[in-house]
DNA sequence: CCTTGTCGTATTGTCTGACATTATGATAAA
DNA sequence: TTTATCATAATGTCAGACAATACGACAAGG
């Protein structure tokens, strides 16, 4: 079946107009492009067609339009990876695929820090000091039976280990998966009597972080999630029975 | 220094609004949301504003505008790739992310289907099957120095391994990754004399995965992954010295 | 000299109403 | 049964107006 045809619009000629404006070097970063309605009138269309272009532009990253002052080149473009979110937004997809698609991200961030740890254990140490910091407080959430903070403390364990490593787009796709999952494990964690023991838990992620090799933190998060599955498993077999 | 200040705007507040109405399910894949006016009407502001929030749903391949039809909600293959080739126009760093984040995918995939192995060797033979087919294919495409298959044959390896693992958000991020990625390498692929041995490297990364060891499974990936972007990495230097 | 307040201006943000274009289905004609 | 015509509804586009606002100039006051 062939794509279906789609008649260049207005807006779409804009468009490449403008990225030609872009590309060839006219505009560069920083710099500040005509006003919509000259652009509309050298164009010789209307104003409303031009703002529909630079409105996607400015969702993409690639122009910032700011109120009175212009419209602006974007600079080090922080490109969205909106796209990619939207592609877990639109699917009706299982909590279990969520957890493993988070359990991959993970997967590879730990590996990629052990790694670096184990080339230059001198690195890392900040890092290192806040997770033991974060584990001992998981520590007395538990003792205080504090679920709710005990979620909030898991969470931002691995985030803290999600940013050291840095890949935008692994993290801004873990904020989305936040969102998705957060609710659903806060609910495991209050609806059932038992919960794991999350201070030992992560203190032995830690330790494997620590040892410098990649595959023992990749055994280490593995069990985790493993863990993690079964549990939300258990949980959710729980609700059915009710 | 703080995040600049940004207003809400109503555009941006439409956004959110369709936003939620997809994501609570309101909406789902193939269905018909209400016409520009009455959305207008029902928030209360002006057609031209509802307009500029579908148009930036329609780039991102979200929403679909039919002429006289109406706007429909896209199914999640169709998430535009072009979003992506914007990044191309941006720094080198976004593309390392991406082969990175497509890295971390195909680790995941690689160490579950090893294990998978490990734990009942009679699975997946139709698979390897496959696999070495392909890797004969890859052969003799080298021999023919036809550099366009080889991209191709290589994609088809990787996407075979991913579809068997058969996570549906791993496999559409990595179908979004892909119309990005595959022009890139084929690009880097056509531009440099020399290119690596990929039959061998993917007959490797076969045997890791049937030795039915994780870890072994995982080095193997990590090395392929480090080749790539070695190779990709050279392949820029060489065309900014041009 | 420095701060503060006022005002004009330029530009984006939004609304409205109009007309153009076109896909679809109903109806009529052959 | 096929073809032609037409009405309808929706998006596509345009023009004009006004609102909101950031910024610079300039004046007032200390």
């Amino acid at each position: 079946m062939p794509d279906r045809i789609r008649q260049q619009t207005v807006v779409g000629q804009v468009m490449e107009k403008i990225r030609d404006l872009i590309a060839t070097g006219k505009y560069k970063s920083g710099d500040k492009i005509p006003t919509e309605q000259e652009l509309a009138d050298r164009f010789g269309i209307g104003r409303s067609s031009v703002r529909e272009a630079i409105k996607i532009f400015n969702y993409l990253g690639v122009l910032e339009s700011r109120t009175a002052r212009g419209t602006f080149v974007c600079d080090r473009n922080n490109i969205s990876s909106e796209a990619l979110t939207w592609s877990i937004l639109l699917g009706d997809d299982e909590l279990f695929e969520l957890i493993e698609f988070r359990g991959a991200l993970e997967l590879w961030c730990f590996m990629a820090l052990a790694r670096q740890i184990g080339d230059n254990p001198d690195t890392h140490k900040k890092l290192m000091k806040k997770l033991e910091n974060n584990i001992e407080k998981m520590r007395k959430a538990e003792k205080a039976e504090d679920r709710s903070s005990l979620v909030r403390l898991d969470y931002n364990f691995h985030k803290m280990i999600l940013e050291e490593v840095g890949n935008s787009i692994v993290n801004s796709l873990y904020e989305t998966l936040k969102s998705f999952l957060y609710e659903e494990i806060k609910k495991a964690h209050l609806s059932v009597d038992a919960f794991p023991r999350q201070a030992d838990n992560h203190l032995r992620l830690l330790s494997a972080i620590k040892s410098g090799n990649s595959e023992t933190a990749a055994g280490a998060i593995k069990h985790h999630f493993r863990e993690t599955a079964d549990f939300v498993r258990e949980t959710m077999q729980r609700e059915k029975e009710l």
